[in-house]
DNA sequence: TAGTTATATAACCGTATGGTTATTGTCAAG
DNA sequence: CTTGACAATAACCATACGGTTATATAACTA
C-alpha cells in the first residue's frame, strides 16, 4: 500500500463522496457520476485516482466498468494512523510528566540558554 | 476538523516524516529541517500546512517557533476512517450474502437487461 | 448495419503545489 | 548598537491537479 496515494485520494471531497456512495453497492461510472455536477471524464479521473490508491477495484462487465470498494486498504491506513498515534501519545504523555516535574522546580521561561 | 486539509497534509512524505520526528519531542524549524535536503523556507511551508490541518501547534519562544504534535486531530481522522470502514464492511458483508443467495438460483451473468 | 450508450483518452486551461533564492523582521549575544 | 541566528515572506518556476470539451473505442440495441 502507498500512503502517499492513499492519503492523497482521500483528500478530495468528491472522491470521499464516491467512496461513501460505493458503500451502498457497486456502481458504474455513470451511476457514480449522477449525483455530481461534473462531467463523466472528471469522474473517470477520480476513479483512476481511487483505483491507483487501492481504494477501489474495477471490473469489466460488457459495456460498463463497475467499481467496488476495497476495505482492506482503508484498514491499512487506519492501522498506520493508529500505530503512529500510539507512539505520539506515548511520547506526549511522557513529555507532560516531564514538564510537570520541571514546573515543580524550575523558572517559568526556563532554559533561555542553549548553544549548539 | 477539516478532512480535506488533514488528508492532504498526510499525503506528503516529508510532512509525515516531520510528524514522526516530532514524536521524539518538540522541534524548532531549524531542527526539523536538519534531516532533509531542503531549504528552511520549504520546511516552513510544510509546517504551515501541518498547522492548517490542525496536526501541529506552534508557539513563540524568543527567537524560535517550536512545534508540537496535536494527537487529537490524528484521532479524529482515525475515527472517521473507522466509522466509514464499519459502514463499508457491513455493507459488503450483506452484499456477499446477497450474491451468494443469487448464485443459488440465478444465471451466471444475471440481470443483462436494465433500462432507466 | 446503423445508431446509441458507456467509458476512456487527448488536449487544453486556470490554479495549486512544492521547491528555489533573496529579502526582511526579530530576537539574542557581544 | 552591531552582528548573527531563526524564521517568515515574497517572487519566481516547473509540474501536478481538477476541471472542461471533443473525440475515440467498444459493446449493446434496433
Amino acid at each position: 500500500m502507498n500512503l502517499d496515494a492513499a492519503f492523497f485520494a482521500l483528500a478530495d471531497p468528491t472522491r470521499r463522496a464516491i467512496l461513501a456512495r460505493l458503500a451502498q453497492g457497486d456502481g458504474t461510472v455513470m451511476e457514480l457520476a449522477e449525483p455530481f455536477e461534473m462531467s463523466q471524464p472528471a469522474i473517470s479521473k477520480h476513479l483512476k485516482v481511487l483505483e491507483g490508491a487501492g481504494l477501489i477495484d474495477r471490473r469489466v462487465e460488457g459495456n460498463r466498468r463497475p467499481c467496488r470498494l476495497r476495505t482492506e486498504t482503508v484498514r491499512e491506513i487506519e492501522d498506520w494512523l493508529s500505530s503512529q498515534r500510539a507512539v505520539w501519545e506515548g511520547r506526549l504523555d511522557r513529555m507532560e510528566a516531564y514538564i510537570n516535574q520541571m514546573n515543580l522546580r524550575g523558572p517559568k521561561h526556563g532554559e533561555p540558554k542553549r548553544k549548539k
